[in-house]
DNA sequence: GCTTGACCTCAACAATGGTTGAGGTTGCAT
DNA sequence: ATGCAACCTCAACCATTGTTGAGGTCAAGC
C-alpha cells in the first residue's frame, strides 16, 4: 500500500483526521486526490506529522514548521539527506531550548537561595536573556 | 512605597496592564482597592508574575499556575519558606521538562542515523513516553 | 478648580490549534 | 445494486492568552 487515506494516516500517526485537514489547510502537508476527491497521502506524510509533533512539544508554532518545510521539495518526496538536514536544524533548536531551560532551572535554584524571584539580576524575571534592563523592565525589589 | 498601582506593577514586571487585569480575572493575582476603586498590589505580586512568566516559558498553562498558587496563603503575603516550597516544585517541573527534551534530542540524533522519523521504536513519534504501542498508534513504516 | 494622565469596566476582537456538526458523496463488500 | 463506513466541504464553535476600544472616573499639579 503506497498511498494512505486520511483515516490510515490518522491511525498511524496518532493525530485526528480533523487535525490532518487542518494541517493541509495550513500548508504543512499535501495530498493527492482520487477520482472521487478523497485524499491520498504519500508515505512521507508520516514523517512530516512526526516533525510537527516534535515541534509542538518544544513549543514551536505551526507557522514556523511550515516555513521549515519550505526547504523540502514540494512535488517529489524528500530524500534522506533532505530529511537529515531538517532534522539537524531541529536538533539545534532542541539544543537551544534545553540550554534555556537549564539556565532557567539553575536561576531558580539560586533564587531559592537568595529569596529573590523578580530582581534585575534574576533570569527568571528576564525572558529572552535581555538581562541588562535599558531603563525599562524589572526594578530591584527591596527585600523586607 | 508599600503598594503598587497597576502601572507600576506593569512597568516593574514587564507585563502589560491588560495582562494584569487578565491574571486577576483568572484568579492568579489579587488586588486591594483604593477608595476610588483603583488597584493596589502588595509587593508579592511581582513574585507571582515572575512565576507566571517562568511557567509560560516552559509551557505550563495559567490554570495550572493558579492551582499551584492555591497552596499559597490568600490574605497575607507568603513567607520565604512558602515561596521556596513553590520554587522547589517548579524546579522539579523544569527537571522533568529538561529530561524530556534531552531524550527527544537524542532520539532525533538516532533518527538521523537510522533515517526513521516515525517508527514504533522512535521516541519522536511517541509523545508522553507511551512507547509500547498497545495496538493503536504509529506502525512500522517500511523503509524503501 | 481644571486639566491631564492614569485608572476603571465591559465587550469585542485576535491568533493559535484545533473539534464538531450539517449536509452530501465515495467506495468496498455482500 | 445496495448498504454502510469512511470520506468530502464548509461554517461554527472551543480554549487559551491576551489586546483594543468605548465610555466614564480618579488624582495630582498648576
Amino acid at each position: 500500500m503506497r498511498e494512505l487515506s486520511v483515516g490510515e494516516a490518522a491511525r498511524r500517526s496518532g493525530v485526528s483526521v480533523s487535525a490532518l485537514h487542518f494541517y493541509e489547510r495550513k500548508g504543512l502537508i499535501r495530498s493527492l486526490r482520487t477520482a472521487g476527491n478523497q485524499r491520498r497521502y504519500a508515505a512521507d506524510v508520516l514523517r512530516r506529522i512526526a516533525v510537527i509533533r516534535v515541534a509542538q512539544r518544544v513549543g514551536v508554532p505551526l507557522e514556523a514548521v511550515r516555513q521549515a518545510f519550505g526547504t523540502l521539495p514540494d512535488e517529489r518526496t524528500p530524500t534522506r539527506d533532505e530529511w537529515a538536514a531538517m532534522s539537524a536544524r531541529w536538533h539545534d533548536e532542541l539544543d537551544r531550548r534545553i540550554a534555556q531551560l537549564v539556565k532557567l532551572r539553575d536561576s531558580l535554584t539560586d533564587c531559592i537561595g537568595c529569596g529573590c524571584l523578580s530582581l534585575t539580576a534574576c533570569a527568571l524575571a528576564n525572558p529572552g536573556d535581555r538581562l541588562a534592563g535599558e531603563g525599562e523592565g524589572p526594578r530591584r525589589w527591596e527585600t523586607p
